[in-house]
DNA sequence: TAGATAATTAGATAAACATCTAAATAAAGG
DNA sequence: CCTTTATTTAGATGTTTATCTAATTATCTA
């Protein structure tokens, strides 16, 4: 897990905007292309991007490719937030 | 709050290195300086992004400039990661 | 196997970013 | 005030990123 590639992904709003949908079902990559007003291999480079830092997964079927979120990475993230904002450097 | 901004400003490895530092203790811009391989303005500039996404603050002491996290800001973003990861998509 | 559909890869371009050096601003102290 | 110290701002440069169009790959089906 590289953090740099977790924040990086997470750093454009189309792309957490596909995380959003993929939270509420999994996706093809034409059906979340369609929720965009962006050329398809557009959408097809973020998803890339989602993919490399381990935010998504995908899986073929057929024709298409379905699109998954993998809720581990966001784990990991989470520890490393906690850990720096945490309370405990009292004076 | 803007999320693009923090993400973008967690993308860097120095500035998370920063805010690492800072979690230890508030520092002057010339310490938090001392501490990494790249000159005095880079690093003022990296202070700037922080600053601008809301996870540092700074106050001006005398000649020096001394930053502090502001951990707040670290909260709303992991609120965001709970809700997008959380497991409430049960087929 | 030819045509249609789904998706990615390649290549181009403009915008954004990280870093540097040099110059400017702010404050302290003789 | 003039010099020194701390820090930021300006300007330049090379790298990365987001997006597009065009071309390619993979699969299905008639």
């Amino acid at each position: 897990m590289s953090a740099t590639l977790v924040f990086k992904a997470l750093a454009d709003p189309t792309r957490r905007s596909i995380i959003e949908l993929l939270k509420k079902q999994d996706m093809t990559a034409g059906d979340i292309a369609e929720q965009f007003n962006m050329k398809k291999p557009s959408i097809s480079h973020h998803l890339s991007t989602l993919q490399t830092a381990g935010l998504i997964l995908s899986e073929r079927s057929g024709q298409h490719i379905i699109y998954s979120l993998n809720t581990t990475v966001f784990q990991d993230i989470m520890m490393w937030m906690m850990n720096v904002s945490g309370k405990e450097n009292e004076k």
